[in-house]
DNA sequence: AGGCGCTTGTGAACGAACGCACAAAGTGAG
DNA sequence: CTCACTTTGTGCGTTCGTTCACAAGCGCCT
């Protein structure tokens, strides 16, 4: 499930508080989503709460871990070093939850050679050596558009099978490898049509004309 | 739809190659979708297609475009300019996808007054005034956890009605208020959970078990 | 020891979304 | 003009996920 790193950070959180123990109503609405979901979905990897009382934090977050694969360190592997790749090789949020990363790579000469969070960029042409020699299975795309398809297929061949994609195209990958994409513009756009909508339906989109009759039928 | 942008995107991309008609089923691989599901997303817009035929691409750009509300620009303010803030700061794609930022706002002294991408950091005592100035709508949240909440209310004080959040926190916002989080670790955190099932279900969770058992249900 | 109150785990109903499959509609060739 | 071909728009069955509601289970208080 999605949202097992959600319940994981809202968990973590509480356990820093030296909280001991839960209940399905706190742990959903500090995760933002209903107990009976939170519920079912912590039930699917076993019975670990005690009815009349609640879940245990640490046990839980335990659990929890061991699910998402959290017990080890993975290593990644971060293509493209520029305003993105640089953010992303700096930020601290990764390592203390459960990734490492463990090597750089950009194609550009004035970036290669240089050192980022204590890692020392390596050209592009070194790749495939780096997620061998780490046994990389999880790669982190932030180049530009025109390059990420190519970089992509470059990443499966030398090994790597999970891609986080951060450059605003669709990946095409062979059925076994995952990818997932973070695309900042989209959410923006998703943004704006809602504040769009509120402004007023009139002088928008046929989409707006049918959400505004939907609601004068409910309405009447 | 939370899939337009992604159709806007393939569009875009279509028209720079000069193409000028497109059919159902090319633009579905190219967005990565079923194509009747594509049809029917195009069809709560209207009917901008032609049978026999296929859509127009530069027609359907605009009434996408339209739907959006992307016709006008929004502007946008960035509260936290630290590494992350920076990138989006200087990134180039939200400009040219309907996006003006117009406004960036930090809390440290050391920031403040530095210029990033054409634009003048202003301390945080300043960010209502901005909001106001620019009738901005759209804020982005690019600070450390512990303080989002409180610029995420400072800024719906002041008028902000949709929120771009990248702190790993759960915001809480009035209703009317929109709220997207882009958060990395969660998205690498479901590549480790699926990364971790490739690797053979019996050294790990519950949930693999069940999903093993399920598979052996399924070939007997 | 027994009963009371609280919280979990889940069966079942509901609803939304997906995708198949086809009729309707347009194009172009003969 | 007609026919064969292409592609849209959509009705409908199906699947997936969410939520309600409640029985089962646990701890605590008496
Ligand atoms: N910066 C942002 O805030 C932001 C937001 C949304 C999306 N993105 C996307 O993320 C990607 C990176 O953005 P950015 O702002 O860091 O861009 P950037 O131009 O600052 O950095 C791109 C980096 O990739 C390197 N590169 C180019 N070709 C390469 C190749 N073939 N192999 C390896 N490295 C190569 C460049 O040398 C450069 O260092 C882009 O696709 C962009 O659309 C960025
Ligand atoms: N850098 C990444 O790649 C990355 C990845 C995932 C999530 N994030 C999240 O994004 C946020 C920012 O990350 P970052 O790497 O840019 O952190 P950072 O520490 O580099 O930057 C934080 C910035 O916020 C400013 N700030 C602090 N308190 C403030 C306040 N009260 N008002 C306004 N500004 C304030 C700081 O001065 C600093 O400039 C964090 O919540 C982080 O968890 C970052």
């Amino acid at each position: 499930m999605a949202r097992l790193p959600i319940y994981l950070r809202a968990l973590t959180t509480l356990a820093e508080e030296a909280v001991t123990t839960v209940s399905s109503e706190e742990l959903a609405s500090a995760a933002g989503v209903n107990s009976a979901k939170l519920r079912k979905d912590l039930s699917y990897l076993g019975s670990y709460g005690t009815r009349g009382v609640g879940y245990d934090v640490d046990y839980l977050v335990y659990q929890v871990s061991r699910e998402l694969g959290l017990t080890q360190d993975w290593p990644v592997v971060i293509v493209g070093l520029g305003h993105l790749g640089h953010a992303l090789a700096n930020y601290g949020g990764f390592a203390s939850r459960g990734f490492a990363i463990r090597a750089l790579v950009d194609a550009d000469a004035a970036t290669v050679g240089t050192e980022i969070a204590g890692l020392r960029v390596r050209h592009l042409d070194g790749l495939e050596e780096e997620v061998r020699k780490h046994g990389i299975a999880i790669g982190v795309i932030a180049t530009p558009a025109p390059v990420a398809q190519e970089i992509c297929e470059r990443l499966v061949a030398a090994g790597v099978s999970s891609i986080l994609n951060f450059a605003p195209v669709v990946l095409v990958v062979p059925d076994e490898v995952e990818v997932r994409k973070v695309d900042m513009s989209i959410e923006l756009q998703i943004l704006a049509f809602h504040e769009q909508r509120k402004l007023g339906p009139e002088r928008h989109g046929r989409l707006n004309d049918a959400v505004a009759e939907l609601a004068d039928a409910v309405s009447t």
